[in-house]
DNA sequence: GCCAACGTTGGC
DNA sequence: GCCAACGTTGGC
């Protein structure tokens, strides 16, 4: 069992939107960075637990909690000549892009801003408070994890 | 393989 | 809107 941080712009589809799909099921396309990929593709496993985390907004924040419940599958949207992620060079044949599919668990109690998440020493480590944390598919160490589940009920508002 | 140009991400 | 920090592309 692993954890993951999975940004989305909430502008393009934010945690609201997936809690409104049926079964609160969606599938998690577009990623286009090969590190980002591996992930996807290699190590997430159904019944892994990501946070959503809500990017290029304001203010950026952990959000809420999701599952993984399909695992690594071809991103058919690379093949699908209009649409905005595609890629020329995946094919059914030879994919490139990959993706999953992720379940809405629950709202955070309260979000958790990026601001709040770099002002605490025991999460300096973690990979998207690194310079150039761009990657929009993380690993989420386990005490990362719990710590920010804890500053989740340590405050309120 | 090098590296300059270019495009993207995403915080601010 | 700005721009730093990337990643990708393509000429050589």
């Amino acid at each position: 069992m692993q954890y993951w941080l999975l940004k989305s712009e909430p502008e393009m589809f934010g945690i609201d939107d997936l809690q409104r799909r049926p079964q609160q099921i969606e599938h998690w396309d577009g990623v286009r960075n090969y590190q980002a990929r591996n992930f996807l593709r290699d190590q997430m496993q159904v019944g892994d637990l990501a946070f959503f985390y809500h990017s290029n907004c304001s203010p950026p924040a952990i959000v809420g909690v999701i599952r993984i419940v399909r695992a690594g599958y071809p991103d058919h949207t690379a093949w699908q000549l209009n649409h905005e992620h595609f890629d020329g060079k995946s094919t059914p044949e030879k994919p490139r892009w990959f993706m999953v599919d992720v379940q809405y668990v629950r709202h955070l109690q309260r979000p958790i801003a990026l601001a709040e998440l770099k002002s605490d020493p025991r999460l300096h480590d973690m990979p998207l408070l690194q310079k150039g944390g761009r990657l929009s598919v993380m690993p989420v160490r386990e005490e990362h994890w719990n710590h920010i589940l804890q500053m989740e009920r340590e405050k309120n508002g």
